[in-house]
DNA sequence: CGCCTTTACCTTAAGGTAAAGGCGGTGCATTAAT
């Protein structure tokens, strides 16, 4: 494209902007995604929310020819993305899905086929269906946007296995350019996601994932009562409103009610609550008249309130991608802003015993036998009859095998076994591949505990685990300001401890190719103190300690650090 | 893995202790019975 044109396609962007959204200006971030979505390539972009994300598809969606299709994963973000657009006719966007009547899914059909819809939202469960892939494919989209885009990583490896075939599901609509939008990810996720969607040479835009107006803070401690304790009297004295986060909806429940009972009005949010109640609290929470909600984290998605002044974690999150999406939830208007994690040791149990959720090897064998017998390709609605799983289980199962290249899905949708694999070999290829999902599950659960347990500044390390080095203290977390207050005191600087702003000086900096002996490749995260984080390709997260991986010649490096798009 | 509840067992018979078992988070869509 000559210079020219691009001036041109930004200006045609600007405009639109402007004059159908009202928006005087578009932010750095969002432009350079839009013109890469206008140019037709595949763009993952990661900025953080507030910063407009919906914008990189809702204006080039209005300048394409074609409607777009938004996979947006809950109803009611669906509807509240709808209700934010203009209500104007040349901008009509319909939905597809099981919360609204059949008349309305007509209609939205009716629109999509005369071409009127700009915008289709749908539920990954939607694109998994035959009759809404011809549908879209009959439509011609311009455009396929994964909203949300951490959840492809959060949860299409068990809890909605759909995630994982968006790929398939884009190829069968036509292959539309991808954009994939998410607040947090870190370079890993992004790999994963870029992969997982099948993206092809994607443009990766990254805008800053500092927010220096939150304070970091981790507090430790051996006793549960003590911790308790503490969340109470942190979130009864910190000025409001503020987001507690517990791991389980009994927590969520008593937390609550340990706030109300000091006079403070407090009310616990989770999945079992009936969807009345869900809604009374999400609808007090934003209108200001509740303090504090404490939550599991069913609780945040789509959640936009600028005043939010903490966000304390009750327990450990499953990992620090959990961790700074709802951290992020505090301060969006830009004043102080506290995020507290209460961490104890024992809690990284329960997130253990989470990760372990992948399809076994019974689950597995039962698929693959099935798919063996038939020699042939198979729709996933008769696999799921014959092997009698749930759909999710059976989704999850196949795209194990899948993942392992015992399997594949054709054109029509239909599962077809590799003939060169038997049906043992794809269940052991199968399982190793949960297994090593499950050990990479684990190391993120160790990244929090890294976390907590660092003895350097908190947001160099956050920052880093995101792939952004940051070299001073910062000045506004626990660590730093206590090593200020030492300073203050007259200390000397000790070589005992990690001072925060650690590092340099060796060659494994965030970001440089490493390889080790036994694990393999990795990419370096972090590094303080004579301790340095590695992203191992194959075997995830590990600390090592510098001295021991020189003495043994374990580790060294390969290059500076890697295109993340590449 | 850790926590909570239930059960079993002991014995100056009502209550303490220990072992055993179950449970823990995210949402879509769909269906059967009112």
């Amino acid at each position: 494209m000559s210079e020219r044109g691009a001036d041109d396609g930004t200006e045609r962007l600007r405009r639109t902007a402007a004059e159908v959204f009202g928006w005087p200006e578009l932010r750095q971030g969002q432009l350079a995604a839009m013109e890469q979505v206008m140019a037709g390539r595949d763009t993952l972009a990661v900025m953080p929310t507030g910063a407009g994300k919906s914008a990189v598809y809702q204006v080039p969606a209005l300048l394409l020819d074609g409607p777009t299709v938004v996979v947006s994963p809950l109803l009611a973000l669906q509807r509240d993305q709808i209700a934010g657009l203009p209500g104007t006719r040349a901008v009509r966007a319909v939905a597809v899905n099981s919360g609204q009547t059949a008349a309305e899914t007509d209609a939205a059909w009716e629109a999509v086929g005369a071409g009127d819809a700009v915008y289709v939202y749908l539920s990954p469960e939607q694109l998994a269906k035959d009759e809404v892939l011809e549908r879209l494919e009959r439509s011609a989209p311009a455009l396929f946007v994964v909203d949300e885009a951490q959840c492809v990583s959060a949860w299409g490896h068990d809890f909605r296995p759909d995630y994982l075939r968006l790929a398939q599901a884009a190829r069968r609509v036509g292959r539309p350019p991808l954009l994939a939008l998410t607040a947090t990810a870190a370079p890993p996720v992004r790999q994963e996601i870029m992969d997982r969607l099948g993206m092809d040479d994607p443009a990766l835009v990254v805008a800053g994932f500092d927010r220096p107006n939150i304070a970091l803070c981790v507090r430790r401690f051996q006793d549960d009562d003590d911790k308790r304790r503490a969340v109470v009297e942190r979130a009864a004295g910190e000025p409001k409103p503020g987001i507690v986060y517990a791991a389980t909806r009994k927590d969520s429940e008593w937390y609550a009610g340990e706030l109300a009972g000091l006079g403070l009005t407090a009310a616990a949010y989770h999945a079992g609550l009936r969807a009345q109640e869900r809604s009374r609290v999400h609808d007090a929470f934003l209108d200001g008249t509740l303090d504090v909600v404490v939550a599991t984290s069913a609780f945040g998605m789509g959640i936009d309130k600028e005043d939010v002044r903490f966000v304390l974690h009750a327990s450990v999150p499953g990992s620090l991608d959990a961790l700074y999406q709802e951290v992020g939830r505090a301060g969006r208007d830009g004043r102080p802003a506290l995020a507290v994690l209460h961490y104890r040791p024992e809690d990284t149990g329960m997130r253990n015993f989470f990760a372990a959720r992948t399809p076994g090897d019974a689950t597995l064998g039962k698929v693959a036998e099935h798919l063996d017998e038939q020699d042939g390709p198979l729709p996933l609605d008769d696999l799921r009859k014959e092997t009698g799983l749930s759909r999710n289980r059976l989704t999850a199962a196949v795209n194990l095998l899948e993942e392992a290249g015992a399997a594949r899905t054709d054109e029509d949708g239909s599962v077809r076994p590799d003939p060169g694999v038997s049906a043992d070999e794809a269940v052991e290829q199968a399982g190793e591949a949960a297994r090593a999902r499950r050990r990479l599950e684990r190391t993120r659960v160790e990244m929090v505990r890294a976390y907590a347990e660092t003895t350097g500044c908190r947001r160099r390390f956050l920052l880093g685990y995101f792939g952004e080095p940051y070299d001073a203290p910062c000045g506004n977390c626990d660590v730093c300001e206590e090593a200020a207050a030492d300073g203050s005191g007259g200390g000397d600087v000790t070589d005992g401890g990690a001072p925060p702003d650690a590092g340099g000086g060796s060659p494994f900096g965030a970001g440089a190719r490493v390889r080790h002996r036994e694990w393999g490749d990795g990419t370096v995260l972090s590094e303080e103190g004579d301790r340095v984080t590695v992203l191992f390709d194959t075997m995830g997260y590990r600390t090592l300690s510098l001295p021991a991986v020189s003495d043994g010649d374990l580790l060294s490096v390969l290059d500076g650090p890697r295109e993340a798009s590449s």
